[in-house]
DNA sequence: AAGATAAGTGAGCGTTCGCTCTTTTATGGA
DNA sequence: TCCATAAAAGAGCGAACGCTCACTTATCTT
């Protein structure tokens, strides 16, 4: 039988991002995709079951690229501190190495898929991140908090960040740029607000 | 002549909330929008030039909605932890009495419509909300910090706390429920975090 | 009461959409 | 070498899309 050609699964994955960031899920279209990728809307039917189905893979896809990404020398085990350094640095990485599946999961994060695709993905990764939670809370390295409270302070402020960066000026006459010297700023405080 | 229904306007303006809150924007369409808002499709187009228009009107008049909202009572001239107070408590306010109104509005900002709605809010907003950060670093009631590092610290959790409360309870079993309690909580963490 | 005017309608236009059918092409195993 | 098989293509289906036109309806002015 003929052998199926792995780089055209790539390049529909890749340009199913460019064209979700750049024109958004409504101007999103199968026919549209294949004219872009240069194959046949037909063969897109081969990966994926219909466009629900072609969005919730991609989707899966790009955040388990995130979540490994952001998981990488990472131990639930280590202390707070070591911790969220490690973390804080693997999400600046991954947006700084990635920046087109970034903006696109940040998109994905407030469209209507959420729930179902980032479902199974939470469950082992709320595991690990609660670990260090709870490990973080037994040795007082950490104020006592619900686990959505500690969250908001410990990674909202790094994401807000990098939407500054990534959207174009409209707060002001410059621009924001991310830097890594902006970025352990940020960390300091919320360390600072996080710690007894 | 036959006078405009302001209820006519204001039903659209709702159903399409509703509709792109519920089903995204792909998923919103003129016809089935006509159709929930038991007018014709015309009429729709005597208030909006097309589809787009029509996003970026809706989207424009939600948002000066919850401008508006967050500012009442707001000064910039306040010290740096009552205003903090003020906005924190307007903003969760708004997002309790218009949920629908607040999840669109986080959707918005991420869908590719948010830099032309938003830059015009913004100037106004960012002048406002400059003064105060300007005067509060004055009177050293807050860290010196780039604007942009300030706001995330300062506002991301609390989006971040009603975007949980919001989604479904994808992250355990017990769902976070947003509450006064929880805010105040985070609140006094991200001031820790921004007092010298 | 009647004319002027803008609000509002319903049918339907051309186009694009998601998707499938039939056919062709490439490759592994016999 | 050639057959079996799955990959891939291209044309095009019905449905839904954004949008418009010819028309009716309601309300103001006189």
């Amino acid at each position: 039988m003929r052998t199926r050609d792995e780089n055209k699964v790539d390049l529909i994955y890749q340009k199913a991002i460019e064209m979700i960031v750049k024109e958004g899920l409504d101007g999103f279209g199968v026919n549209k995709l294949a004219k872009a990728a240069g194959v046949s809307p037909a063969t897109i039917y081969i990966y994926y079951k219909d466009r629900e189905d072609l969005i919730m893979q991609v989707t899966l896809r790009a955040t388990n690229h995130m979540m490994e990404e952001s998981m990488r020398d990472f131990d639930p085990e280590m202390s707070f501190e070591e911790g969220m350094k490690v973390q804080w640095r693997n999400r600046a990485k991954y947006f700084l190495e990635y920046p087109l599946e970034t903006e696109f999961i940040e998109k994905m994060r407030y469209s209507r898929h959420y729930d179902k695709v980032f479902e199974q993905l939470h469950k082992i990764f709320k595991e690990t991140m609660g670990r260090f939670h709870h490990n973080a809370l037994n040795r007082k390295e950490l104020l006592k908090l619900p686990f959505e409270v500690f969250w908001s302070v410990a990674f909202a402020p790094l994401y807000q960040l990098i939407k500054f960066h990534t959207q174009e000026g409209s707060w002001g006459h410059k621009k924001y740029t991310f830097s890594d010297e902006s970025m352990q700023q940020t960390l300091s405080l919320v360390l600072k607000a996080l710690k007894p």
